[in-house]
DNA sequence: TCGTTAGCGTAATATCATTACATTTTATTT
DNA sequence: AAATAAAATGTAATGATATTACGCTAACGA
């Protein structure tokens, strides 16, 4: 059974979150350039914001980020961003609480796992082969073809469980 | 291993659906009568209404069809009856679609596993108690505790796979 | 450099969900 | 049976999330 990978852990209080963006952006940037994607100012913008937090952030988070940091921006605008970002992988949308996370592995095309802390709203991302394989093999028996899947799941960060 | 059930399948075309929602709704009274809950004749109403398709149905699609079959019926009301139905585990919720399907199982309190279909918007469930544990598992190794799963896995169906 | 496409500005609107408070119904106590 | 308490429901307003439509501009490809 393939080993689980841990994409993005739950982050220390005191690592250097600044290099953490840093490094996403410039993977952003490799990426769009290889596959001729553009990062334009306001989508790299916007990743930034999302990136600003290990753990997700609302759209109308993001958007009021921007309206202090650049000028007035609308809805629209971020979710157009969100949904380029999305497209090429940069980031995961976390259905269950109708927000974005970056990801720190959008290299390789994923569909997200995640483990999201409901008290201090952080979260990590792993990635489970096994996982996906069963629920591949599930979805086979009942002749159902799997194109996208959402796992998500709720609970405790190490930090808030000792609290 | 743990076997996978499949709790509803997809359901065929010429399957008599009235006794699909007549079972759920005897399967809903009896429940409530072991725990004390009151399934009222609103809830009730709501059950049925979220049963009458084999997959997720939106509380604004519901309010719609309760405001033809009953009176005039706002929002709030829907959504109460849908929360008590949750807290029963008598329906699910979908995070990925905003809707709500009938649990033919609820009598096993569990969190549900959805393959749902992107054309016709039917769905199935499962139960991978494989998947379940695996994902403890791997919450475990990085000291999460896990409260709930949102496991949802979206493609096409048998029948619309063929097309 | 011309035509086409992709990106963005802006406003309006759609969709999903909750809050707050009044009223009614049901259950519990006396 | 009447008084009280608790649960359920009615009603309006509002909050939160997301999309559509249309026009303009910047970038790209021939």
């Amino acid at each position: 059974m393939a080993a689980t990978r841990v994409i993005s852990d739950f982050s220390s209080k005191k690592h250097n979150h600044k290099s953490c963006v840093k490094t996403a952006v410039k993977k952003a940037e490799s990426i769009c350039i290889d596959r001729g994607m553009r990062l334009t100012r306001l989508r790299r913008k916007i990743l930034e914001l999302v990136w600003s937090r290990h753990g997700p952030l609302g759209a109308y988070d993001i958007l009021q980020l921007m309206n202090k940091e650049e000028g007035k921006v609308l809805p629209n605008t971020v979710y157009r961003g969100l949904d380029f970002l999305i497209e090429a992988g940069l980031i995961h949308r976390l259905d269950s609480m109708n927000a974005f996370m970056g990801c720190a592995d959008p290299v390789s095309r994923h569909s997200g796992q995640f483990l999201i802390c409901r008290s201090c709203e952080s979260a990590a991302e792993i990635h489970d082969a096994g996982i996906e394989q069963t629920l591949g093999r599930d979805a086979k028996r009942v002749g159902f073809s799997v194109e996208q899947q959402t796992i998500e799941v709720l609970g405790l960060c190490p930090s808030c469980s000792s609290d």
